[in-house]
DNA sequence: GGAGACTTGATACTGGGTCTCATTGTGTGG
DNA sequence: CCACACAATGAGACCCAGTATCAAGTCTCC
């Protein structure tokens, strides 16, 4: 569950406090995304003492590490999705909020040709998939 | 300069008041992105007397229009970017925030395969490209 | 010119996120 | 096993982008 991103951060020599191991076990818990007023209403209606600031530290920690990432929804407001370190990008479901990670998938391309067509030359990319998931298309 | 968004703005049945004229205005002297508080600088600097709300709402209509566009900077920050109306993403120049824009250039493959690796059915997406552009790459 | 709809600016408010700082908790070296 | 330097914490103030409200001003059309 949890255990992941724990060890993941232990491993990047990050100390593993009371309150660093709660906040992993709610994020453990959800599944999908969830955004940071999330975590915080989860974490006192448990009544964990911790802060609002520890909450976003810890999701700072977890995104320079790459285990959770930030997404921009389209209405505007962002979540964020715990996911593999690697290079990918997220499909959201816009109806659940079930997240899947799919892997380069030809992007490679896409960018090379409009980096020829433009001049620029592309560092990075954000690519955002938003759509509905098997269950949620099927339950319509 | 400001006369393309006035135009655009007048045959969407928007009333062109003077407010809209003087936003329009700075709009069309900055060129690349610019954000909600670059324009809000901009107007109280110029001593225009318009306020906050006048600029996020014809930064509304604009965008309702297609007009401007929000973009997702790779900081988290957001910037609106002027543009026309049709599908396309953007490129970013992370130096100097100039844009360029391309039109669908195979991503649709792209999500063609997300959608049969992963069973969603995908509706919308984003993708936003962050680089250099000419100018800034020679500059160096 | 006047009625009524649309627009405006001031201002209060909200929601996400950051900063500060006094206090507490950790991991480490001895 | 302990002491200690230093990182982490929680509370709360604060900041910033954006929204809501509302009274006053401005257009349009008759």
């Amino acid at each position: 569950m949890s255990d992941e991103l724990l060890r993941a951060l232990d491993q990047a020599g990050v100390r593993l406090t009371g309150p660093r191991r709660e906040i992993a076990a709610l994020i453990a818990r959800r599944n999908g995304h969830f955004t940071a007023a999330d975590l915080i209403a989860d974490a006192s209606k448990r009544r964990l003492g911790v802060g609002r600031a520890t909450i976003f530290r810890l999701l700072d920690l977890l995104a320079e590490q790459g285990l959770v990432e930030r997404v921009d929804l389209p209405d505007g407001r962002h979540a964020y999705v715990p996911c593999e370190p690697s290079h990918h990008h997220h499909l959201v479901c816009v109806a659940c909020g079930a997240i899947a990670e799919v892997e380069d998938c030809g992007i490679d391309a896409v960018t090379a040709e409009a980096s020829r067509r433009s001049g620029f030359t592309i560092e990075s990319h954000r690519l955002e998939l938003f759509g509905r998931c098997p269950n949620c298309r099927s339950a319509n």
